[in-house]
DNA sequence: GAATTAATTGAACGTACGTTTTATTAATGT
DNA sequence: ACATTAATAAAACGTACGTTCAATTAATTC
């Protein structure tokens, strides 16, 4: 057998990159197998390569172009105002639907960065960075304008991080827990993290424990 | 050959857990040959198989023995005093302390999951979820006695549990961050996230001039 | 000092891996 | 229709994997 009726590169190209996110979300790349990939796809192992050169430089492409949407669907979600509150909100939000809706990418993103060589996640790291970069911009404009009141900008900014983008660890919409739900919950908890004063909390009071020497 | 001058079973038997701990949590579980894990304990891999009879196993007790050490902890640190504030920040400064002492441990047991068996899962996530238990019940407990102001117990769990979690990921003690510092600043934001009120009057203060990059 | 036990080696088993090469068939362009 | 290109299959390459087994030597016991 060959070429197969009906078989269409583009169609085929892409049934790869879903089932590998797929199979390396659920199972982890390291223990994912070319031979398991085609098969899932329907293909022998050897037409894999006529799309991806080798299984590391898939997975490259498939990190890359996640945290290339995620750093595009933040540019595209950003507000225009300088109003830091605002501005945080809209990360916030963006941050969580995007990450609720690649479930898949994001955690191989978050957990395979080990199986790349040291250029390929070198550039991975510098999405990242410039993503996270955001974060600790809109935080320092907020301490300086006197909207928020934190005590360290790149510990509250990862913080922010770990806190949002965990909610795919545990979060799977049902009818107790929407959507929606979940991203007021987050971003009233971001609210607090940063001490933004709001009109609805004022009578909170923080705790008192702040900056060490 | 045969058995070398010196041998000692418990040593060999701790330098495999210590160099298992290191690899795995280094290059992930499935990266970790047995051959690789022979060679830098200074073994053949059959010798490892008088320790431990599957490399699975090697894992799981791995994560096991870290997860009981995690609620021993725990138990030994736990006040004794029922208030709630007390009680959390205590709960966060341990687990900070804990975590940051045992970063390849944590790493493992977060990461690894998926190469357990299904049996060997349920185990560590029952005991993961006693540690979160304890968690909730001390929101449980501050929200109803009024210590703490909060929309939601288990997502305010799940987001002060990722956070200070990830500390790990990122956190290397030097000359600008304390392990000290960094827990005080961890604790601050733990009790905004949980709308703790304090008796100490404290006024809304910017924090400009003192805040840290 | 002989017998027993503890600790390890060396070699091998069967299997699976990532990848390459070559051949073959389907679709496309002329 | 025919030549060309696109898409795949089939088979094989060398290597590495987890694990087992028998043999061998060191330490311990009596």
């Amino acid at each position: 057998m060959a070429r197969t009726t009906g078989s269409d590169g583009e169609r085929t190209e892409a049934a790869i990159r879903e089932a590998a996110v797929d199979l390396i979300a659920r199972h982890g790349y390291e223990a994912v197998s070319m031979r398991q990939l085609a098969a899932r796809v329907g293909v022998q192992p050897a037409a894999l390569y006529r799309y991806f050169p080798t299984k590391e430089e898939l997975l490259f492409i498939l990190m890359r172009e996640h945290m290339e949407a995620l750093l595009s669907a933040w540019s595209d979600a950003r507000p225009a105002t300088d109003d830091a509150t605002t501005r945080l909100a809209a990360f916030v939000e963006n941050h969580i639907a995007f990450h609720i809706a690649r479930r898949a990418q994001t955690h191989i993103s978050n957990m395979e960065l080990r199986s790349l060589s040291p250029e390929r996640l070198t550039f991975i790291l510098k999405l990242r960075g410039a993503y996270e970069k955001e974060l600790r911009a809109m935080l320092r404009e907020g301490a300086e304008s006197g909207a928020f009141d934190l005590d360290d900008i790149g510990l509250t900014a990862m913080a922010i991080i770990q806190m949002i983008t965990g909610v795919i660890v545990w979060f799977r919409p049902d009818e107790r827990l929407s959507v929606e739900g979940v991203t007021r919950t987050y971003l009233s908890m971001t609210m607090r993290l940063v001490g933004a004063s709001t009109n609805r909390e004022t009578h909170h009071v923080h705790a008192g424990t702040r900056l060490r020497a």
